[in-house]
RNA sequence: GGUGGGUUGGCCGAGAGGCGAGGCAACGGACUGCAAAUCCGUGUACACGGGUUCAAAUCCCGUACCCACCUCCA
């Protein structure tokens, strides 16, 4: 059984054939630290996250890179806006993406290249395009350096689009520009406007990146000239993929073998970036949702697939998890075990999250029908940690001292109360022991019997 | 104008020609003092109109609506 998995630019599903046996390179364009991250952002994280763990499970010695863009227009105009230095502005948002992914226990990369550290790249790449007659620097004193697109016959492979079909951006300056869609390797340093810490110095005078050339430098710095697959959101495909594909090439580097592609999440049907926002921001949403329950609520969608977010499916997702977590806690202490192979079938077929959870529940059902669950639990843990949903993973952090002496003085009264419920309930007196146990539930707090007596935890779904 | 994607039961969300994924909710039953949890059972879903086929949610044609990208975007 292969992994299969859908490449954006053959629009199929082939088996995944990597170039070195036993070795996968993954570059996966990360964001650009700007904002405060949103659901709609980290999707991309824990999708391909579980690329990066089912590529490890499979056995693979996974290269694992994901950039940081941390300079562009939007980041000098916010950080102008707000008062900030940009590089300010840059630390402060990476700091919180990164504690975002860590609530989310999406795994570090191997490599988390930034684009400010990788100018001298850059510019040797852009100076191949130019001696290869791909490139050309600006005539008007910009000192930009535009990617001549009609040097390029396969621009618009990637997309399959033709130059002629584009619409140029209505927005663009077509200052020196051969062509409208020519696009910008290199910003030369606008003195009046930008700060001096936001220009490098280069071959064509001091200036910046343009935005998709960084992708293009680090990727070969890292992965070398041809690679595995390449990531990133769909909206990325034009022109940012193109563009780095057609840079690439024609500066002679193969580039990626496979591209994919996640979808979106929108909120009232419009991609997040463009409405409210506020309460979809990681943090926001974290206040009343576990990471661990947003994580499983996004990997319960294929990667491909539309998500129209709502606090409500997030609900019952949180129920749904809760399901799990429960058996788990019934199972007592297990080792994980093999994974069931319908579970590997699934993963296989494009990292079929859906169909793999599909599999989890049934496995879960199969335990809690049995007198000892202990063998399921195992297979349940085994696909939790393919997913990056094992509880007990220490990823998710231990308990901060706090959080442990406040369970444990929980602990302490409700076990006072449910004693009081016993005694109650050893009286027959039902009216008492069922007040007990509304007020321990109107704390948000579930009481199970069981054979061995009353259990407590607290109930799914909030904080 | 060009290029993609979508519309599935009360809700979320898979599937891609033939046994009704899975979850949430609901209802019935078992268990329980009653609940909860758990287990068992209950659904004639695939935007609309045509067509192909022994058989269509799935393929073809057409229609409607929605979304994304076309140089800031996960």
């Amino acid at each position: 059984m292969t992994f299969r998995l859908y490449d954006t630019a053959t629009r199929e599903v082939r088996d995944f054939v990597p170039l070195e046996e036993g070795k996968a390179g993954v570059y996966v364009c990360g964001l650009t630290v700007q904002s405060e991250p949103h659901v709609g952002h980290v999707r991309s994280g824990v999708d391909f996250d579980v690329l990066q763990r089912w590529l490890r499970h499979l056995g693979y010695d996974v290269t694992f890179i994901r950039n940081v863009t941390d300079i562009d227009d939007k980041i000098l105009m916010k950080s102008a806006d707000q008062g900030l230095r940009w590089y300010e502005l840059v630390a402060r948002m990476k700091r919180q993406l990164d504690q975002a992914y860590d609530a989310l226990n999406v795994a570090p990369p191997t490599y988390e290249p930034a684009a400010t550290g990788h100018v001298p790249e850059m510019i040797v790449l852009i100076q191949e395009l130019i001696a290869k007659g791909h490139a050309y620097a600006a005539e008007d004193g910009s000192g930009d350096v535009y990617f001549d697109v009609r040097s390029w016959p396969q621009y618009g492979e990637l997309t399959h689009q033709r130059i002629d079909d584009m619409e140029a951006a209505e927005d663009a300056d077509p200052r020196g520009k051969r062509d409208p869609r020519d696009f910008a390797l290199w910003k030369g340093w606008k003195k009046e406007s930008e700060p001096e810490t936001a220009a490098w110095p280069s071959p064509w005078g001091p200036g910046r990146p343009g935005w998709h050339i960084e992708c293009s430098a680090m990727a070969g710095k890292y992965l070398g000239p041809a690679f595995d697959i390449h990531g990133g959101g769909v909206d990325l495909r034009f022109p940012h993929h193109e563009n780095e594909q057609a840079q690439s090439r024609a500066a002679g580097r193969p580039f990626a073998s496979y591209w994919m592609h996640n979808a979106w999440i929108t909120t009232a049907g419009e991609k997040m970036s463009k409405s409210l926002g506020n309460s979809l921001t990681i943090p926001a949403v974290l206040q009343k949702y576990r990471g661990i329950e947003l994580r499983y609520y996004l990997v319960a969608a294929h990667y491909r697939s539309h998500v129209e977010f709502s606090f409500e499916a997030l609900d019952e997702a949180a129920v749904g998890f809760r399901r799990i977590e429960s058996f788990l806690e019934r199972a007592g202490t297990v080792e994980p075990g093999e994974l069931p192979e319908a579970f590997v079938a699934a993963m296989n077929d494009d990292l079929g999250t859906p169909a793999a959870l599909a599999v989890l529940f049934d496995v879960v059902r199969a335990g809690n029908r049995a007198d000892d669950p202990t063998p399921q639990a195992a297979q349940v843990l085994a696909m939790l940690d393919v997913l990056g949903l094992n509880p007990a993973d220490p990823a998710w952090g231990p308990a901060s001292s706090d959080d442990q002496r406040l369970t444990d003085a929980v602990d302490v009264l409700v076990r006072g109360l449910l004693e009081q419920r016993t005694r109650a309930r050893a009286d027959k007196d039902f009216a008492t022991a069922d007040a007990i146990r509304d007020q321990i539930k109107a704390a948000g707090i579930a009481i199970t019997d069981t054979p061995d007596g009353p259990t407590w935890s607290l109930e799914a779904g909030t904080k």
